[in-house]
DNA sequence: TTGCTTGTTTATCAATTGAAAAATTACGAT
DNA sequence: ATCGTAATTTTTCAATTGATAAACAAGCAA
């Protein structure tokens, strides 16, 4: 007995597709289905998708797992924009409207069940690319971040330290969390999230001024 | 072929447990597993882990569905403290000490990486009880905190808007997701807990203050 | 039309899974 | 010592899984 009962032969008299539109449909239905059911969904649910027999895959991808690393390049290299890090450090602008427009800008191309979820299914899987990801966020966001608050109350950038970019991380990961309960609550257009990022911009901007300003002056 | 080599006969003399010792055990070796590797791990798994066939599961439990129950009940329900409740409420107190003692002790209950991991694998399930949890927290601990911010400013109580508690899950999120940071980058001890949340909460109560009396104002 | 390339399906495997039924054996009560 | 209850194992299923090999067919080139 086969495991499909096949695209139905009516509505689909069997198209056939080039290599790489085929490929890259594989690819974009996988992040939907794991991002849906997780990593463990199975080959012939996402074939049933595509309205395709499973073994099709295996012309594309060795294995599930050549399957899962394509998602995993267009979730996390592929949304990346370069252009973030230069909004975060234009001096032009006052630090406030560069942080609340970063983070609408980021939480605009982040806070999507797609991504959400893939990410949060890849860290706790362990996955070096996660932990990679989040290295980049830190030396990439957090980091200047952190420097251009130092730049505001006129100290010289330094090394930051452990301490303080883990305060960084509480900012950041509220607003990150914010889009998780969004998610949770089913909450369809996160209407709040504007004034939600700019209550944490505000407060961590103020938080850490104070405190920055502190050390400086013990 | 059986499919365990069984435990080893020579260290283990096939000791016998009571019914309740012997559920207890499923119960806690299975937050382990599931926290490790997820709700799809299998009940053979589980069973090797506790030196045990498979089957005997099925004495204690009529489908893994409801381990996987038993195991919620355990992490959600046994571990929530109604004393919490009333720190944040103690008047007697400056509100910041209990904030940061509240955190302190919420997030000695819950940074540890089984309660994390399942927090997260059920969320990612959409499980019921999860959506029950965030319900809780944002009525047990979010809202009384909002509205000790208020009673310091001398504001009558009066109902949380959505945006309010909005707000209150970027700083709650805040220092949740600064747990799971630790987790991922596989922080042993936590060191910098204390000073995050410290951070967290002073850039919260700082900022929700003046919002709030920006909006008595106007 | 013929023929060839290659996208796609059919058929099939071995391993793993949750679960049921029946046989066994530890151990406390008598 | 014996007996019976109940804890545990043995055996076995049917379903699902990732993966392979071979057959098939769509569509382009000659």
């Amino acid at each position: 007995m086969p495991d499909a009962p096949s695209p139905d032969p009516v509505s689909t008299p069997r198209r056939r597709l080039s290599s790489d539109e085929r490929r890259a449909e594989f690819i974009q239905k996988s992040i939907k289905l794991f991002a849906e059911n997780g990593f463990e969904s199975s080959t012939r649910e996402l074939a049933r998708r595509l309205g395709v027999t499973q073994p099709l895959l295996y012309r594309y991808f060795p294995s599930k797992q050549d399957l899962v690393s394509a998602v995993y390049d267009e979730v996390y290299v592929r949304r990346w924009r370069p252009e973030w890090e230069e909004l975060i450090a234009d001096r032009s602008r006052p630090l406030l409207d560069r942080l609340v427009e970063f983070y609408g800008v980021y939480t605009d191309a982040i806070f999507h069940p797609d991504w959400i979820r893939i990410y949060l299914y890849s860290g706790l899987k362990g996955e070096e690319i996660n932990t990679r990801y989040m290295r980049v966020v830190s030396s990439k966001i957090l980091t200047p971040i952190l420097n251009e608050v130092r730049h505001e109350l006129g100290q010289p950038p330094r090394e930051a330290t452990a301490d303080e970019i883990d305060k960084l991380w509480v900012f950041h990961g509220g607003i990150f969390y914010f889009g998780v309960v969004n998610l949770v609550y089913q909450k369809t257009a996160p209407d709040g999230k504007g004034q939600a990022i700019a209550f944490g911009v505000k407060a961590m901007i103020e938080a850490l001024k104070s405190e920055l300003a502190e050390d400086s002056a013990g």
